[in-house]
RNA sequence: GGGGGGUUUCCCGAGCGGUCAAAGGGGUCAGACUGUAAAUCUGAUGGCUCAGCCUUCGCAGGUUCGAAUCCUGCACCCCCCA
């Protein structure tokens, strides 16, 4: 194994950045001064990583990038089974080409992030891989008879559901088992000697360590961190449309700037120091200005471009940023189809005949058609009130009539109602 | 079974023969302000071929020049007595 190693400190990197929550084993300050292989497993409960995942998965990087060498294990095997933890009912199990894909869709973008050449190349792996040659009495005799139940019962996450109204089928009970196994199994495969996950994974790490030390007598250690929730406690990364995805067909980059645009005051900090790469006197530097100006929104605006220039490349962060532009109310024009149609992704369309363009379309009915009024009534109110756009300039007059001269590029218009409401209009050729 | 009260525009709620598309509040939508926050302020808020017209006040009839408002019947809800 290669001694390459930063002079940073993982630990000391993780903990200024308040990632560490919980350790298991020995001595793991002394252990991760050499070179070391570290896993974390991911759910493939979606064909997309989420907001969610976005820890460990930067934590893995934070290993790769001091030396350490990262395996990213996705739950082919394990998310039939479905993990307990931290869930209060029994969850459906996901059929299994819908994992399949799931599975390979999330392979696709750990890719992504982790580092697949040099000495301390990623290795993305699938428990399904192994877990598949066991027959259910080989795991009985081979695994199960090492797991004493005890143990496994005492667990805070087991407990909480046997004493729920939900209860907990052996299924489920199962799973901590499996996962407890993955570690074994990458421990002999890999030399892999170091777990990561969120709190919510430290019983399934322990089992998993406890498992290693029955079986083949090695010691592995565990590490836990923080999960990502605001400050009034609720799991961030979920908007009024949904998880905030990191799939860029799931969630566009402009929508995923936004969403860190966004976040408040009080969990910008963190946000800083558990996501971006930047080092702690940049993050103090923030942290000062946000005291001092917080109208600047300097940490936000910090926190959305270092996010979505690591998860959609620095191309994906120019559309993000244009596209902003553009929907604060920069001027519509010179634009294609092509680039309208991304930016506006997430907008309400409406298809036209080319026609009604042609011979004029009353921008009353245009706000009708788009859906942005629902009625005549409210357009009129709308244009006499100041709050109707067309391309983002302001018409206030009743009488407007818009022709193929209004289009922002070939086909399309963008119509605007207020501060914030958009609505696309499009017109095709043929 | 008897007696009383109610049903109003998205919601709550005033109106009790013309001046009622119907007070007030909430919500919503615009505008201003602002940090793409919160609060605040202003305006709007049935529909339309929009200084006019049409349709709404539980439902169906009736009285009247004129009804959300009065009468009759029906439906539903609430309260009191049995």
């Amino acid at each position: 194994m290669s001694d390459t190693i930063s002079s940073t400190h993982i630990l000391d990197e993780l903990e200024w950045r308040g990632l560490v929550q919980q350790v298991a084993g020995p001595d793991l300050r002394e252990h991760l001064s050499r070179s070391r292989v570290v896993y974390a497993g991911f759910d493939p409960t979606a064909d997309s990583l989420h907001v969610g995942s976005f820890i460990p998965l930067m934590t893995l990087r934070r290993f790769q990038q001091t030396g350490h060498r990262p395996i990213a294990l996705v739950g082919g095997a394990t998310g039939m089974i479905g993990d307990p933890s931290g869930k209060s009912e029994e969850r459906n199990l996901l059929a299994e080409d819908v994992l399949h894909a799931n599975v390979e869709g999330i392979q696709r973008q750990l890719r992504r992030f982790l580092d697949f050449s040099g000495p301390h190349a990623a290795v993305v792996v699938n428990n399904y891989d192994w877990m598949k040659e066991f027959s259910y009495l080989q795991f009985l005799r081979d695994i199960g008879k090492h797991a004493p139940l005890g143990m496994m019962l005492a667990k805070e996450s087991v407990r909480a559901r046997l004493e729920s109204e939900a209860g907990l089928s052996y299924t489920e009970f199962s799973y901590m088992l499996l996962q407890g196994y993955d570690f074994v199994h990458l421990a002999r495969t890999y030399g892999c000697t170091v777990q990561l996950g969120g709190t919510d994974q430290w019983g399934n790490i322990t089992v998993g360590i406890d498992l290693a030390r029955r079986l083949d007598g090695v010691q592995l250690y565990g590490l836990t961190g923080p999960l990502l929730t605001r400050a009034d406690g609720v799991k961030m990364g979920k908007t009024e449309r949904g998880a905030v995805w990191l799939d860029p067909e799931k969630t566009s980059p402009y929508a995923f700037y936004q969403y860190w645009i966004n976040v408040a005051d009080e969990d910008v900090g963190h946000c800083l120091r558990y996501l971006t790469e930047l080092d702690a006197a940049t993050i103090a530097e923030l942290d000062a200005a946000r005291a001092e100006a917080p109208h600047l929104r300097q940490s936000q605006k910090r926190l959305a471009e270092e996010l979505t220039r690591i998860v959609h490349g620095e191309a994906g962060l120019a559309v993000a940023r244009h596209a902003t532009e553009i929907f604060f109310g920069a001027e519509i024009e010179n634009l294609d189809d092509r680039s309208l149609s991304d930016i506006f992704a997430d907008v309400p369309s409406r298809e036209l005949p080319r026609t009604r363009l042609e011979e004029g379309l009353s921008l009353i009915d245009a706000l009708v058609e788009s859906g942005l009024a629902s009625s005549k009534g409210e357009a009129r109110r709308t244009i006499q009130q100041g709050g109707a756009y067309v391309n983002n300039i302001r018409r206030t007059e009743l009488g407007t009539v818009l022709t193929p001269a209004d289009l922002a590029s070939e086909s399309m218009m963008v119509l605007r109602k207020g501060k914030k409401r958009y609505a696309l209009l499009r017109f095709p050729t043929s």
